[in-house]
DNA sequence: ACTTTTCAATACGGCACAGTATCGTAGTGT
DNA sequence: ACACTACGATACTGTGCCGTATTGAAAAGT
C-alpha cells in the first residue's frame, strides 16, 4: 500500500508528460477551446463542443483537466502571454507606441472579444479577478517605467506624477475603445500622448500641486 | 376563424393589463431578476430560481414573457433608467458633480456588478449593444452639453474640442473603475477635471491645433 | 519485440434547466 | 352576484451538458 503511494506520487501525470501524444492532445483542445470562447463566448463553451472541435476524445479532456473550469482556466492562461512591444526612440515616441499598441490590442480580437468576458467573470471569481488585475499591470508597467525615465532624464519636470500621467493617457484610450465602441485612430493617440505631455511640462499634471 | 382572430387582436395581452394582479406579477419577477443577476452573474439566473425568489408562478412567467431571454431583456431595461443628477454652479462644479456621479455609478452596485455583464453580452448580441451603448451616451450626453455651453459663456476657448475634453474626464475615471478596480476618489475627480480644464484654457485641447 | 501509456469511440448516469399542460383557486371588473 | 381573468401548485417532457466507465487500438519508450 505505501508502494503504491510511492508510485503514484513519483509517476509524472500525464499533465506534465513530455509524452508527443499529450502534448499534442492538449494543444488542440487549449486552441479549441479559445476558438470557441472567441466565436461563441465564453460561458456558452461546452466540454461536448471541444471534443467536437478538437478531436480530442472526452475521456482524454478530463485526463489533463479534472473539471470544465480547469480547462477554461488554463485556455485562459494561454491568452495571457505578453508578446510585448519593445519601443525605441525618444520618451514621447515610446509613449505613443504604447499608447497605440495598447488601442490596437483593445480594439482587435482576439482580446476585443475576450476582454468584456474576463471583466465580467472577474467581477465575482477571485482566480478570474488574478488573471485579470495582472493582464492589466501587464500592459501599464511599461508605460509607467517610461514616464519615470523621462522624468529621471530631465523631460518632464521633477514634480511630475508619472501615475497620473498613465491614468491620462491610457484612460481615454480604454474609454473609447471599451465603454464608447469607438475605434481610435492613430491620430488620436498621437494628440492624446501630445497633450498630456505638454500638460504635464507646464506643472499642471504634479504630485503636489491641489 | 376570421371572429377568432379579432378577438384575438383585440383582447389586450396580459402584458398590457392594468389588472393590479398582473402588475404586481410583472414588478416581483423583475426585481427578484434584478436581485440575481446582481447576486450570481447574469449568465446564471435560471427561471426556476426567479419562481422561488419572486413568489411568482412559472406559469405566470412565461405568461409575461414568451422566453428567458425576453425576461433578461426586460429586466435590462429597468436599469437603464436615467435618475440624472442636474448639477448646478460654475462649469468646473458641474463637471466636477457629473464626473463624480460617473465615477459613483461606475464603482457601486448595482452598477459595478451589472456593467461589465452588460459589456460582455453586448460584444455578440447586437440588442444588448444597443442598450449598452445607449447607457454610455447618456451618460455622457450631460457632460458634452456642459462643455459646450461653457465655451459658448466664454469660459473656454472657442477653438476647445468639447468632445475631446469629455474623453480626457470621463477616459481616466472608467479606466481606473472599470479596468484597473481601484475606486477613485473625489479628490482624485477634483484633480483630473482641473488639469484638463487648465489644459484646455491653455489651448491644448482644440480642434484645430494638431 | 514487448510493455506501458495514452488514445478514440461509445455509451451511460445524473442533473439542471427551458418551456408546457392541467386544474383548482382567488381576485377583478361590471 | 357573476362571468372572467390571472394566478399558484405541481407534474411532466425534452434537451443539453458534466463527468464516468469500458474497451480495444495505436503509439510511445526501452
Amino acid at each position: 500500500m505505501a508502494a503504491a503511494l510511492v508510485i503514484e506520487s513519483t509517476t509524472p501525470s500525464p499533465v506534465l508528460s513530455r509524452d508527443p501524444r499529450t502534448v499534442r492532445s492538449r494543444a488542440a483542445v487549449l486552441q479549441a477551446t479559445v476558438e470557441l470562447m472567441v466565436e461563441r463566448g465564453v460561458h456558452t463553451v461546452s466540454v461536448d463542443a471541444i471534443v467536437e472541435r478538437s478531436g480530442v476524445a472526452k475521456t482524454t479532456v478530463y485526463r489533463h483537466w479534472p473539471t470544465r473550469e480547469a480547462l477554461m482556466m488554463a485556455a485562459w492562461q494561454t491568452l495571457v502571454s505578453t508578446d510585448d512591444v519593445d519601443p525605441s526612440g525618444t520618451m514621447h515616441e515610446q509613449l505613443r507606441t504604447l499608447a497605440l499598441a495598447f488601442a490596437v490590442r483593445l480594439g482587435t480580437p482576439p482580446m476585443s472579444l475576450l476582454l468584456p468576458d474576463l471583466m465580467a467573470a472577474s467581477a465575482r471569481d477571485p482566480k478570474m479577478r488574478a488573471m485579470y488585475d495582472e493582464v492589466v499591470r501587464s500592459r501599464r508597467r511599461p508605460v509607467v517605467e517610461t514616464v519615470e525615465a523621462g522624468i529621471a532624464a530631465g523631460l518632464l519636470p521633477a514634480s511630475t506624477d508619472a501615475e497620473f500621467v498613465c491614468q491620462l493617457i491610457l484612460g481615454p484610450i480604454a474609454y473609447e475603445q471599451l465603454l464608447r465602441h469607438v475605434n481610435v485612430d492613430p491620430a488620436f493617440v498621437d494628440r492624446l500622448v501630445s497633450v498630456v505631455l505638454e500638460a504635464a511640462n507646464h506643472n499642471m499634471v504634479c504630485t503636489t500641486c491641489d
